[in-house]
DNA sequence: TTAGGGTTAG
């Protein structure tokens, strides 16, 4: 990427206040690139930028276009037309370009640059990316998005911001060197004292919320969209201190942006000003409103709304349709049929994903009333078809909806693969695959869910993954989040914890779930220094761990036996990060405490928990009793287990063996009759090996005793020369300990 | 300027 433009030097941009998105370097140079990628740069404010922007219009597809040192001035309302005429451009040129946009504000420079960044997706639609990069300007500092993020061009968070930016200049302008903070203000507070539900005072119950998610720690895109959120309603916040008043058309973008929140606090503020306002009775507003609430989770004020509105059109009906946890909306489609409302293509999407996999029938007849109406056959609505029945494991109807669609689109492509994939139908995933390729161009979706079935298909082997890898990174694909996590898992998974590594220092962004895999990777392998170690970088970057990260940081303690770190982690988790913890985690640290041989602590922990944990939790107590020889302990946990599932073999075999072992034979003999009575067989556990020759894709399943292989012998020959290496090493490590202990 | 869903991850 190539920035062309005067005048940068004297406002201290450097290369590193324009990171590259593509990760490319920047130069600041002056000089001219014809090349492919067309970056262009403005100095604003402009006089007239409409007009120095026609010929760039024009000129940007052949070269590069620079627009410098227009005069200032301050009619700031004409940045709002710079700004929509910047993106008309941005549109128009249909190609890749960088943009940089520098406000130079007349009196003490100060620097706001914004990058946009665009990429075409085939000429059909076009998404932006916007990067912020930001400067601390003084008295001023401008939050938005700390990363470079995707926003679709269309959504309401550009328009406002578009709208409202040049009041922001104002604001800069007129504020300079008073110090004043005046984006953290809450404006919206202002009406607080007197917000509420209606003018007559009723408020909604005050049901508690989801929390926001941290703009630090969420992945990149829920956390773009909550900044910019965030960010809008400062912006009309500010925009009603400085005496605008909010139209129609602003509401409604507010309130699109207060949904994104998921808080209600904003959208009860909004709800109230809207009536304040007199636009009580814009069905728009209304429809805005129902949507606000029910994002944050408030469906009862969600559906208040709506039974108070005396007209409602479809996307009234529609908006309630989507309230989660919704209520009934199979009742729901039948009310609005006999009021004859005619429902639509967003009606029949809304009411397939209300059928989740409890609703056979439901959704059955759902698919048959859209097949009447001939609305089935639409598109968005064939693909959420696919992925019902997908849930619902019904891959044959999943796939007469697919082969039904006339013009396949890779994302009804990925909806089959995905069903295969979530169903355990590797071959037929890999199928559509082969056939998808001579149709479309896979995405990252596509090897999603390709990788991750191949993950979870015990018998396939890692070559098999290794050719998936090679395909995306000629596509260019590695880098992308989503694909890099199932690389992480998959290669975990196979053994190839290095290659694991390597894929997690290649994503480019690292989200939450992007640290939980490789942390999660290391704790598989028992790697309980790196997982310390990644987890204390983690915390460092300032993302928040949740359970899963927690969880996989417990195991790995409880594998290393570090049962003080283990208890302290623990302990952070919930007086520090407020994770209430999961049965899961109560039944790690029981594992924890007993492999230590600290029954009666594990015990403890068993009775601590708030739910019952589970027969893993008994499984694996009993275990450490039989280690540990608490046969006590141990006959109170086997018949714990034998009582929640009396027919697993598991709580019988070593509740036996802990009664062999104390040489108490009428006690096995009594077991082993109890478990012939009960009909309790022993499972057969298998070995997998993957030969990793190439030869083959799948790799070789064993049990004990099994000699069915071609080349059983030399296998066992192997295994055998491998047990005797093992037990050396466990030798030389134990005279290690000793001799170190004894020194 | 209001409604939705489909594909991916620990």
């Amino acid at each position: 990427m190539q920035i062309i433009g005067t005048g940068f030097d004297h406002l201290g941009i450097s290369s590193k206040n324009c990171r590259s998105h593509s990760a490319s370097s920047v130069h600041l140079s002056r000089g001219t690139n014809s090349d492919s990628i067309v970056d262009l740069v403005i100095t604003v404010c402009l006089e007239d930028f409409q007009e120095m922007a026609a010929p760039a219009r024009r000129n940007i597809s052949n070269s590069v276009v620079h627009i410098h040192e227009l005069p200032i001035t301050r009619e700031f309302h004409r940045a709002a037309i710079a700004n929509n005429t910047l993106m008309e451009v941005i549109l128009d040129t249909g190609e890749y370009i960088s943009i940089l946009v520098v406000y130079f504000p007349e009196e003490d420079p100060q620097v706001i640059s914004c990058r946009t960044h665009q990429c075409g997706l085939g000429g059909m639609k076009y998404h932006l990316s916007l990067a912020h990069d930001i400067r601390d300007l003084g008295f001023f500092r401008f939050e938005l998005c700390p990363c470079s993020t995707t926003l679709a061009f269309t959504s309401n968070y550009e328009f406002l911001h578009i709208h409202l930016l040049p009041l922001v200049l104002q604001r800069i302008a007129s504020r300079q060197g008073t110090g004043a903070d005046f984006l953290t203000t809450d404006f919206l507070e202002t009406d607080s004292s007197t917000s509420g539900w209606t003018d007559s005072g009723r408020r909604p119950p005050s049901t508690p919320a989801p929390s926001p998610p941290h703009s630090s720690t969420a992945e990149a895109g829920r956390a773009s969209s909550f900044t910019a959120s965030t960010e809008a309603l400062d912006f009309f916040a500010l925009m009603r201190r400085t005496g605008v008043h909010p139209d129609g058309v602003t509401f409604t973008v507010a309130l699109a942006a207060s949904a994104n929140l998921l808080d209600p606090e904003p959208a009860r503020k909004l709800h109230s000003l809207v009536l304040k306002s007199g636009f009580g009775s814009d069905i728009i507003l209304t429809n805005a409103v129902i949507t606000s609430y029910a994002r944050a989770g408030q469906s009862v004020e969600a559906h208040m709304v709506f039974n108070e509105t005396p007209f409602r059109d479809s996307v009234t009906w529609n908006s309630l349709l989507c309230v989660r946890p919704d209520h009934n909306a199979i009742h729901l489609f039948n009310v609005m049929r006999l009021q004859d409302v005619q429902p639509n293509d967003v009606t029949f999407v809304a009411l397939i994903f209300a059928v989740n996999d409890q609703l056979l029938r439901e959704g059955q007849m759902v698919h048959g009333v859209g097949f009447k109406l001939g609305i089935a056959e639409e598109l968005n609505v064939s693909i959420s078809l696919i992925t019902m029945y997908a849930k619902l494991k019904l891959m044959v109807d999943a796939r007469k909806v697919f082969d039904a669609i006339h013009c396949k689109e890779i994302v009804s492509w990925n909806a089959l693969v995905s069903g295969y994939a979530q169903n355990g139908q590797l071959e037929d995933a890999l199928a559509v695959f082969s056939s998808l390729i001579l149709h479309c161009m896979p995405n990252q979706y596509t090897f999603g869910s390709i990788l991750s079935a191949i993950t979870t298909t015990d018998i396939v082997s890692l070559a098999y993954g290794q050719s998936f890898h090679a395909h995306i990174l000629k596509l260019g694909l590695n880098a992308n989040a989503y694909v890099s996590v199932a690389l992480i898992d998959l290669y975990a998974k196979r053994g190839s914890i290095d290659e694991s590594r390597r894929a997690f220092e290649e994503a480019p962004l690292k989200s939450l779930i992007t640290w939980t895999s490789i942390i999660s990777a290391h704790s598989k392998h028992g790697n309980y220094e790196e997982v310390m170690s990644l987890f204390e970088s983690l915390k460092r970057t300032g993302i928040h761990p949740d359970h899963i990260t927690f969880l996989a940081v417990l195991v790995a303690c409880c594998c290393k036996g570090k049962v003080d770190m283990g208890r302290k982690v623990f302990e952070s988790m919930v007086d520090e990060f407020e994770i209430e913890p999961w049965q899961e985690h109560y039944a790690c640290m029981v594992d924890m405490l007993g492999k230590a041989g600290r029954l009666e602590e594990a015990e403890e922990f068993l009775q601590l928990a708030p739910m019952p944990l589970g027969i893993s939790a008994l499984q694996s107590l009993l275990g450490a009793c039989r280690v540990h020889r608490n046969a006590e302990m141990g006959s109170r946990m086997a018949e714990a287990l034998m009582k929640v599932e009396p027919t697993e073999s598991g709580a019988y075999v070593l509740m036996s063996n802990i009664y062999a072992e104390k040489g108490e034979w009428d006690n096995v003999a009594k077991l082993r009759r109890g478990m012939r009575q009960r009909g309790v067989r022993k499972e057969i556990g298998f070995s997998w090996v993957d030969v990793g020759s190439g030869e083959s894709l799948h790799m070789h399943r064993f049990s004990s005793g099994d000699n069915t292989h071609p080349l059983a012998e030399e296998i066992h020959s192997m295994a055998e020369s491998l047990g005797m290496e093992i037990s050396y090493k466990k030798e030389d490590s134990d005279m290690g300990f000793y001799l170190a202990a004894t020194n």
